[in-house]
DNA sequence: CACCCTCCTTGAACAGCGTTTAACATTCTT
DNA sequence: AAGAATGTTAAACGCTGTTCAAGGAGGGTG
């Protein structure tokens, strides 16, 4: 009778009888209804519904929701290596490029990762495999020993951020969508008070009308990672 | 009678006049509890105990729980601006570190804005003038304008990212620690077979015992910051 | 076959959550 | 003094995560 472990990854599903569930099943319905609303809303007992079985159910399978959210958090980060592809590149820029590239994806199909990635200990396998993969492509690029994790957490940093930035905007822009006639105004007036008060900014918000979030979020991904990469570039150990 | 607005900044508090509580008073003891438990136990039964009232109370003041997350989150972005200064700096480096390195103080002071920003408007007055003065910073240093947003977008994602990478770190440690000599058994055997699958990892973690999170977490901030900074200074348009 | 034992599910319950509402007191306005 | 507006309360609603006694269902052993 020993006490169950504190961590999900040490704890396997035990061998199959008679269920119904599958850890795998309830953790897809999770994803699912996460994507599905936003990351708000999810419950166990809406998870068990969907299920057609009771709440208390699931706990044969799960010990807690938090749990639960873990499994759930490493299920969505195996979906970028497997976008990525482990296949060698052309150079140690395009490789990190791309491994950013299908992080952020990832991220913006779930964005309710990025709420859950904070304060979470993290440490599934496809999170440890990700990370191994970062690790090997600045190894092999001939990056310094202790330059190495600096490196990927930067860019991981920089994708963490891109996508945080850029769903904190479309929430905004979505709240500005949906308002009262009346209320325009109010806003409006805020607007501007906001213009007065800060010139670049109110020069930036002038102009918003016109962009296009999605290449503009695009784009700001595409400089900060740039100016990462050229950094980076210029740290590593040149073959001269 | 007219509806209340969509946003807490457009609906400033009322006049005063016989109450026991204010905005202020509701925020800083939310800022207060949020920091206290780490972002979790946040309710609003508990502020109101704590400010010897009743929970239906403090509806009068804040509509909902989510605008008086709102409020406390831009409340904490006004330290930022505080503790940086506004004063002008040797060169833009400095002034761009500068704010980078308030604002990491702050997120470390209170690690519940990480999981708040995502997703949520923050378009209080103490984030635009804060967005508002790295603006500055840029345009002064001579930057294009089309570069401003994603320059000072790629300083405070890699500002985020790091934070978030640090408090992940340090949650996964606290878990570690507090374990039974049982299941530290467990544990090093999940160890082992990491190391074994992923043979980077394995030596990061080998020789994970000796490092000072704190420092290690301090070097790769100002790496990270480094390398962008490096980049951005390339496609400053020269004096020359 | 019958037995037990373990696996898995149920349904009810608990404490706590955000939020609403009718009632009530207090204070300002007329 | 009358009435309106401002704050506060206590209770309630429906929701949440989690626990637990109870029971049904299959496998292994007699």
């Amino acid at each position: 009778m020993t006490a169950p472990s504190p961590s999900v990854w040490l704890r396997p599903e035990r061998p199959a009888r008679d269920r119904r569930l599958s850890r795998r099943q309830i953790v897809g319905c999770a994803v699912a209804i996460l994507d599905a609303e936003r990351g708000k809303g999810l419950s166990m007992r809406r998870i068990a519904a969907e299920l057609g079985v009771t709440a208390g159910s699931l706990y044969w399978y799960v010990t807690t929701k938090d749990e639960l959210l873990e499994l759930a958090l490493d299920e969505v980060l195996g979906e970028v290596l497997a976008e990525a592809g482990t296949g060698p590149r052309d150079g140690w820029r395009e490789a990190l490029a791309a491994l950013a590239a299908a992080n952020r994806a990832m991220l913006l199909r779930h964005p309710w990762v990025l709420s859950d990635l904070a304060g979470r200990p993290n440490l599934g396998p496809n999170a440890l495999a990700l990370s191994e993969a970062g690790l090997a492509v600045l190894a092999g690029a001939g990056f310094a020993d202790a330059d190495l994790d600096a490196a990927l957490a930067a860019v991981n940093d920089h994708v963490l951020g891109a996508v945080a930035a850029e769903t904190s905007w479309r929430a905004a822009l979505e709240r500005t969508g949906a308002g009262t006639a009346e209320w325009a105004e109010e806003t409006a007036e805020y607007m501007r008070r906001v213009a007065r008060d800060h010139p670049l900014l109110g020069r930036r918000m002038a102009a918003a009308g016109d962009v296009d979030v999605e290449r503009e979020c695009e784009r700001r991904f595409a400089f900060g990672l740039d100016c990462l990469l050229d950094g980076l570039a210029a740290r590593r150990p040149g073959p001269a």
